[in-house]
DNA sequence: TTGATAATGAAAATCATTTTCAATATAATA
DNA sequence: TATTATATTGAAAATGATTTTCATTATCAA
């Protein structure tokens, strides 16, 4: 009675992999459809407690590191230590963003502007990147690194060294 | 005698945000300069002490660090637990280009096509995020994730949980 | 059911990165 | 140039996010 190409996308991708569909895992996905921020593991673990408090920490960081790696979440890295785990979002759907990254105070800015465009242009590039390197492409990020409205009038020296 | 507005980018930028021009900082950018690796810190000390033998692996985190917050070197998080760096290069320039990187084997593929059309969307997009969020764009970054070649025909389950 | 395998959680271990701190180098200026 | 203030460095210790281990529990296939 498995397989029965039901439920949502992450789902399918799961069994698809040869995963389980358990609990936890369903409890971590939940959490991150669930929020527009970009949690870290811990900032997960203590949301999902709220819900299932036998809950391990260990799960919540194999459930992020599973779905990562099935491609239906994505981790980032701003720069504050910690990694940091969102939704991935399908190209085409409403919920396709990219993000403003600040240098000094590692705040995060999602946008969507441009979108029409941009997914014209990484269409066109996955389709050749695909054939010229023989690479499966399953989602892409775009970052832009800079200096938030606070951080540019702050303090110009930003480090002790 | 100082900021004579000579030397190379990444001097003066050392200069403007007020940090010194030092052997061991200076040993830290030639390596970078030379390789087209994606280099770790560990991999960076390790070609720093051929060179002097007497720097510390502190000194190049905290060249590293340094340079990724004043916007000469990048820094990126690959997923296999170390951070790695790579020059920096202005968009425009011959060496400037993005990535493709393999989720199994976190292997990665430099490329450069489509890089017209892709600074061209880029400009524009910078030009209306800066505007509309105030923020100073400094660069940016575009990743393609998905699967190598050789772990698109690797076998299936990939990880053990 | 039963047996095989996958998933879980607590505790311990890992290890990349950061912090501390005393020593050294550099820049400003008297 | 000599003096003083400040920035930078390297070794050692600490940190802390993430991973590993391992015994237990849940789930699947037959
Ligand atoms: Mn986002
Ligand atoms: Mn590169
Ligand atoms: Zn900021
Ligand atoms: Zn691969």
């Amino acid at each position: 009675m498995r397989n029965r190409m039901c439920g949502p996308w992450w789902e399918n991708r799961l069994n698809d992999a040869g995963f389980r569909l358990t609990n936890p895992r369903e409890l971590v996905m939940s959490i991150l459809r669930n929020t527009d921020k970009h949690l870290s593991a811990e900032d997960v673990y203590v949301k999902a407690l709220a819900v299932n408090p036998s809950i391990g920490l260990t799960t919540v960081y194999r459930s992020l590191d599973l779905f990562t790696q099935i491609g239906v979440v994505q981790r980032f890295d701003f720069g504050d230590g910690k990694a940091r785990y969102e939704l991935n979002r399908n190209p085409l759907s409403k919920g396709h963003h990219h993000h403003l990254v600040c240098m000094r105070c590692k705040s995060i800015i999602d946008y969507n502007d441009f979108m029409q465009e941009e997914v014209e242009l990484m269409k066109k590039t996955e389709k050749a990147l695909s054939k010229k390197h023989h690479f499966k492409i399953m989602h892409h990020t775009i970052h832009f690194y800079g200096l938030c409205n606070e951080c540019q009038h702050a303090e110009q020296k930003m480090i002790d060294y």
